[in-house]
DNA sequence: TGAACATATGAATAATTGTTCATATGTTCA
DNA sequence: TGAACATATGAACAATTATTCATATGTTCA
């Protein structure tokens, strides 16, 4: 069993996941870049929604942002989370 | 961009991931099927808290579990758990 | 049968958290 | 400069949740 420090940042990790709005905007971002005010469009929630939860996973370093402009772009910034995600769905679909 | 439903489902199965004790649990399994006074023991926590938290995890069929006189033993009931833990641990150590 | 034990469960509590609202910061452009 | 826009942020609120405590259920065995 890895020690403790270790399993707790991995509940940490997995406590990023799991909430469907999160989920939502990591699934997007993985098929393209994308700004704030597009991301909330999309899932038709608030830009302010948005923002936190974009806070929520740079913190966890699994999205990135470059400045454009008056316009911030969020990308990936791990190439892990799509295969976490399919592991996630293979279980659901049994 | 899978369904609503299914990214929501996503979403909960990750929430259940994303406590540290069923972390623990789910790792103590993985090595040996237990009983639940044993994991109590193990994790150095109440019956009962041990208790609540199998039964999270029996609800999302992670775990089973079998009863044999006045004990009763929980095993993995999931073979993906491990490989979802070890992608997890890949993004921790980067 | 009754004591001892293993487990499950419901209520209560404290802590955490997602969203909203209001507003601040920073950028563009007329 | 000032209006319009994109984003960030802090406070507040409602909802969820992990643990504890007390107790119920069910089993073994003397």
């Amino acid at each position: 069993m890895p020690k403790e420090e270790t399993l707790y940042d991995l509940a940490e990790l997995f406590k990023v996941f799991g909430d469907s709005t999160r989920i939502k905007i990591l699934w997007a971002l993985d098929e393209a870049e994308m700004c704030v005010c597009d991301i909330a469009a999309l899932l038709n929630m608030t830009q302010s929604a948005i923002s936190h939860q974009l806070r929520v996973l740079k913190q966890a370093k699994l999205v990135k942002n470059r400045k454009e402009g008056k316009v911030v772009y969020y990308s990936l910034d791990d190439e892990h989370v799509k295969e976490i995600f399919k592991q996630g769905l293979i279980h659901i679909n049994e």
